[in-house]
DNA sequence: GTCCGATTTGAATACCTATGCAGAGAGAAA
DNA sequence: TTTCTCTCTGCATAGGTATTCAAATCGGAC
C-alpha cells in the first residue's frame, strides 16, 4: 500500500491529467461530468485526499483560523469554543488551538503566523500593538472575542476588531436592579483588573449606582479565579459589625465561589442576608443550587458576529477598518438576589 | 511593505543563499555562527517566519495533532483539552480542533486526513473500523482518550491505541463503598449506553455489588446529559413508597443534575435520605454546594500517557501495536454519600 | 463540409522550504 | 609545499497542488 497518494496517482488510474484531478476537487472548475466521475471513482479506490498543505501553499489560503484561549475553567470559553469551531467547520474552516496560561500571548501569536492562518480569534486575551502590526502586515485579520484593545494601542493599529457584549450596560442594569431592591451596601468583586471586561463592567456598575445615589461600598479582586474569589469574599465580610448586603461579581464562575463561601463558610443566607449577582449566564447559573441572577453574554450572536467579521475580510481580501461589535445582553433574574424593596427605617 | 516574505528575501538581505536561511532555522543544521546571526538579524528586520505549510510539505511532518471532541459542557473535556494543548505546545506541536456533535466522527476524520496530521486524539468518541484502517494506511497513529474501540473492531485494526482510567475498578470501588455504608437499594444512572466508559463502569459496579450480595435495584439512562439525568432521577424516584437509598451516576456532570433534582424538586436530603456518587472528579465536585463523592479520572497522567503514545510513534516512525493504557484513579470521599453503617433492623 | 463559439483538456509553471551533493575554504599534518 | 580532513556553503531539486495558456474537441448553424 503506497504511503502518499498524490493527484498524479489518481490521474494515472483515471487516465486523465493531474490538472483534471485538481479541477475535479475544485468546486466550480471547468471539468466535464464524465471526467469528474472517473476521477472521483479513482480517488475513492485509492483513498486519495488533496493535501491541504500543498493546496494552501499555492492558494495562499489555509482555511485555518487560529484561536487563542485561556481561562478554560470558566465554562463560558469552552462553550464559545465549541460554537465557533462548529460554525467554522460548516464553512470548511478549521480551528488551530493555542492555550496561553499567562497574559503574554505574543510568543504564541508568532507561532500562529507560521501557519499562515486566514484569521485569528483571541478570547480572554489581548495582544501587544507590535504583534497587532505584524498581523496587519501579514494581512491577517484579528478579532478579539470578549476583549478590546487598550485605547492607546487601538489607535495605532486599525486592523484589530472586537466582539463583546455590552458590559457597561450590563453593569448599569445590575446597579439599577440592586438599588431598586433597596440594597444599601453593595460590593464589587473585580476580575482581572486590567481586562477591558472588568473595566467596563465596573464602570457601568459605578455609573448605575451613582444614578441611584449610591456608590460602591466595598471592593475586592478575584482575578476571574475561583479560589481568589473565595478570598475576596472573606476579605469583604471580615468586619462582622457591618457587612455588604449585596455583591456584584464580575463573572459567574467567581460568583459560584462567592455563594459557596457565603453560605457554607460564613453561614450567611443568599439572598436573604446577601444578594449575589454574576455575569456571563453560563449553564451552571441556572442550576438549582445557585439560581444565579446574572447578565447574559449571548454566545450565539457573539460567535455569529465574530465569524461575520472574519468572512467580510475573506470575501474582500482587504483588511477592514477596526470594527467593534457590541452585542446586547439581558439581565437574567433568578433567585440569588433579593427583589422586593425592604422598608428602610 | 511586501506581503509574503520568503527565505529568498531574507537570503538577499543577509547576502547568503536560501539554503543558509533554511539551515539557520533548523536546529542542529550545519551553519557557522556568523551566518546564522546574519540570517536571524535579517529575518527579524523583515519579520520573516518559515512557512509551516511548505515545511511540512517537504518534511512530511506537520507538527499538528488532530483532536476530536464532543460533550464540551462536561468540564472534564475542556480541562483535558487545555492540558493536552499546553503539553503539546511545549514540544512544538499544535492542536487542530474538530467538534463532532453526533457520534459519527467519520466524516470529520476524513477532513483531518487532508491536513496530514502527525497524530489523532479522539476524546469521547470512537471511529469506525473503516476509518481506523484508513488512518493506519496513512500511517497516522490514533489514540482514543477515555474510550476504547468495540472488541470486534479492535481486533481488525491494530493501530488504534487508547488511554483511559480504570473504569471497572472505579465502579467496583463505588459498589464496595456504598455496600459498606449499609445501603440496600442502590440505583445506577447510565451515560451513553454503548460507550465503553459506561459499559465498564456499570460492569465494575455490578461486580462489586455482587461481591457484597447486592444487585442494582433501579436503573435509568442519562446519556451523559444534564437534562436527561434530571428525567432519569424523576423516573427512579417516581414510586413514593420505595425509593433508592443510593445512586451511582456515571459522570459528575450528571451527578450534579441528580443532586439538584433530589434536593430542590423531590425535597430529599443528600446524603441523609439518598447518597450520590459520581465519576470524573471535575473541579465542581469539590464545590461546597455539592461536595460530591466521586471516582477520580486523573487528567495529568492520562494526558501524559496520550502524549507518550504519540511520541513513541513519532520517534520510531512506525505504527506501534495497539496499546491500551489504563490509569488508576482513586475514590474521592466527600460529603454526598453516607459513610457510617446504619443498623439494619 | 465549413466555420464559429463554447467547452474541456493537458503541459508547464509557481508556491516556499528542506536537503543531498559537490565544491570551496581553512587549517593541520606530513 | 602537498595532501588530507573538517566545516561550511550554494546549487539544484523535490514535495503536491492550483492555475494560466494554448491547443483540442465538440456541437451546431449555415
Amino acid at each position: 500500500m503506497k504511503a502518499n497518494i498524490t493527484s498524479f496517482d489518481v490521474a494515472r488510474l483515471a487516465d486523465v491529467s493531474q490538472s483534471a484531478v485538481s479541477r475535479s476537487f475544485t468546486p466550480g472548475a471547468s471539468v466535464s461530468d464524465l471526467t469528474r466521475r472517473k476521477v472521483l471513482d479513482a480517488a475513492r479506490k485509492l483513498g486519495y485526499r488533496p493535501n491541504a498543505h500543498a493546496r494552501s501553499l499555492i492558494t495562499k489560503r489555509s482555511r485555518i483560523i487560529g484561536l487563542v484561549l485561556s481561562y478554560l475553567e470558566n465554562l463560558f470559553y469552552p462553550l464559545a469554543l465549541e460554537r465557533l469551531a462548529t460554525r467554522l467547520q460548516r464553512d470548511g474552516y478549521h480551528v488551530l488551538l493555542f492555550i496561553t496560561p499567562t497574559e503574554d500571548a505574543d510568543e504564541l501569536v508568532a507561532e500562529i503566523l507560521q501557519y499562515h492562518v486566514d484569521g485569528i480569534v483571541m478570547a480572554a486575551t489581548t495582544l501587544s500593538s507590535g504583534l497587532a502590526r505584524q498581523c496587519a502586515d501579514a494581512s491577517i485579520p484579528v478579532v478579539l472575542f470578549n476583549r478590546v484593545m487598550a485605547a492607546g494601542a487601538n489607535g495605532a493599529v486599525s486592523s484589530v476588531s472586537s466582539v463583546r457584549s455590552d458590559n457597561v450596560a450590563g453593569g448599569r442594569a445590575v446597579a439599577k436592579f440592586l438599588a431598586d431592591a433597596g440594597h444599601q451596601r453593595v460590593a464589587y468583586i473585580a476580575g482581572n483588573e486590567e481586562s477591558s471586561t472588568n473595566l467596563e463592567r465596573e464602570r457601568g456598575f459605578r455609573e448605575g449606582l451613582a444614578s441611584a445615589g449610591l456608590r460602591i461600598w466595598g471592593r475586592a479582586v478575584g482575578n476571574y479565579d475561583f479560589e481568589q474569589a473565595r478570598s475576596a469574599t472573606r476579605e469583604l465580610f471580615q468586619n462582622k459589625t457591618e457587612q455588604p448586603d449585596a455583591v456584584f461579581v464580575a463573572s459567574d464562575h467567581m460568583a459560584f465561589a462567592v455563594m459557596d463561601t457565603l453560605r457554607f463558610e460564613l453561614k450567611l443566607r443568599v439572598p436573604e442576608d446577601v444578594s449575589v449577582v454574576g455575569f456571563d449566564n453560563v449553564p451552571q447559573a441556572a442550576w438549582d443550587s445557585y439560581r444565579l441572577t446574572t447578565v447574559e453574554q449571548p454566545i450565539d450572536p457573539m460567535i455569529e458576529a465574530t465569524v461575520s467579521l472574519l468572512q467580510n475580510y475573506l470575501r474582500d481580501d482587504q483588511l477592514p477598518q477596526s470594527e467593534n461589535v457590541v452585542v446586547p445582553g439581558q439581565l437574567i433574574v433568578r433567585g440569588s438576589a433579593r427583589i422586593k424593596h425592604e422598608a428602610v427605617v
